[in-house]
DNA sequence: GATGAATGAGTCTTCATTCAT
DNA sequence: TATGAATGAAGACTCATTCAT
């Protein structure tokens, strides 16, 4: 048999090359710069890759599986006002840990025609996830009365960009501005205690 | 050199670049794309541009000036749970209406290194000519107690990119949520009617 | 190293590669393609075969044998001018049913730099025996008086060229123009009765 | 005004392609030694042709304009025996001169999948041209009679092929077999005087 | 000043070849 | 011995930029 394919490779490759499409933009990223990092030759990309944009695309449904197995627990824990803030503060946490794959995606939105992207399924299936939490709190009359979906749209939306504002985009430490945004979310959602 | 003679040359070609940009991004826009759209030769983009990325910095301080002059009046109009909706309306008609500015505006997030982009000084701006706005809502009992700067930056993000998903990322109509996000700002800031 | 081990692996893969070439020619032909055709492993080809160009350069040696055992014998049997009719006519039918040899053959020609071109020694002693057959006419004083070899070249290269012409350059059905191809012949080489 | 196009730099990059196919062949020629041989840079080439093939496919509709021009009239000329002497006389000598246009038709067909090739359209008005010419010779009684369209490709055929043979192919100087050709071709067609 | 033909450095991609299994 | 994953040198092609007109 031949030298035996490895199954971590591809994986490998996509890490390096989040590495660095996060650290130079995909312009300024060589293919030759991912196959360094990946410690492969060129031509192995290309074994697993068509082209430099599908490695890119290859990171389309990038998995928020960490804040839907970490965050949403949270979310149905204790008194709803608590709640939310334990859940969002631990999103942001998972958010700052997976910093590169946070740049990626925000990369990707100027990639090419706008057109082009669609959010994950994942992300439909998480905010299909949390819906469940908020429609519980609604019948208990923690949540005030909403859409669930929508307003979860709303929420993550709120976190997302103010996270790329403050660690990407370099406006300062989140940190500064994390307890007025928990506030924020609290009163729109929260039925005050 | 650059801000050479005609400075309606200038715009006309800033204005080809944006469409441009808008519909292709900025890697598939070729300076002969701009020159066409322009009406000019490629050379002559050069008088009045150094690069290529110089032709996309221009567009870095995109003006917010609309929004400035035509949504923060109405902040100030009645009372404030009502003001909220009218002005937020008036927002996303606005940036509706210039949707190509939005869209450059995050192509340019993607554009390079992120280090590279800065919030420009016109936002800042905008949002310190809101925070007065807030602060005298706050004095009156009306808006609850909070940083104004900080906390118009939380609703300018959530505007922003919830816009973004709808009219940018074609997640559909925003008219859907339009209603969901402004009750959602009412109840995080205004102390209810 | 080359011609090892299986002698039926070696013409499995010339096989292969002489229908890659005819079909896609030498360029677009793939080591890969010849492989997946002999049902080998790329690796395997380098067995039996240093290079790319050493797989192509084996069929040099193009084998004309079966025109000297078929249409040769027939040259002789007759009268000249019946005979040459004959003879062209089953070479013409050998050479429809070795397609692909001669489309290798041509596609040889184009493959570098010309000097690398000689025409095999098969084809040498494939004039020399028809020569003799030739030098019997003459004596017989069926076939006007010329030099046999010379002669014998000018029709072979009338009959592959227009054969060429014809089946490996779409010219038309050869049928079309064999029979004006044969009383050309006839005309050239035989006394008429 | 810009740098004003000049108008026989397209064809000077074909000569230089030419030039550089002759002598190395297709695959071994590349982009940038038809730049050097041009004087001009890689980029010029691809303002004149789209591909390196569509640089080798500009020559497809090689002229046969000299032999038009120059070996027809001589067929018309005196006694039709010694006609076709001088006729194919001259053509060889300008087959001999062009060697470079022969020796890339010849390459040309080796360059790809053959059903691309095409006989140019000069060519066969160049056979049409010279069947009046024959057609002629057939009335005055002095050619045998055929098809003068077929017979003319059998002739051109002829010495095509064995012009290759010789000169491109390296077997030998044709004028060793020149008079056997031309012997060949007259009584193949002429009448004997 | 405007033009757009020419430039050529820079990169993605290919694919013959190697070699660990 | 056969395999085919990995290799990486090599080359076609692009496109921002320049500059002669």
């Amino acid at each position: 048999m031949a030298r035996t394919a490895d199954p971590s490779m591809r994986s490998a490759i996509m890490q390096a090359a989040r590495a660095c499409f996060a650290e130079k933009g995909y312009n300024a990223t060589r293919m030759n710069d991912i196959a360094v990092r990946a410690g492969v030759a060129v031509g192995t990309i290309y074994r697993y890759f068509k082209t430099k944009e599908a490695v890119c695309g290859a990171f389309a449904d990038v998995s928020n599986e960490r804040i839907l197995q970490e965050s949403l627990p949270l979310l149905d824990e204790g008194r709803f006002f608590v709640a939310l803030d334990r859940s969002t503060r631990m999103t942001l946490q998972i958010m700052r840990e997976e910093l590169d794959t946070y740049k990626l995606a925000y990369l990707m939105i100027g990639f090419g025609p706008y057109t082009d992207f669609k959010p994950s399924d994942v992300s439909v299936a998480m905010l299909e996830r949390f819906s469940q939490s908020i429609r519980a709190r609604i019948a208990t009359g923690e949540c005030r009365p909403c859409d669930p979906f929508v307003t979860l749209q709303l929420v993550a939306n709120l976190i997302e960009r103010t996270f790329v504002s403050y660690l990407l985009l370099g406006a300062g430490d989140i940190g500064e501005i994390e307890d007025a945004m928990i506030s924020f979310i609290q009163h729109a959602l929260a039925v005050p205690p």
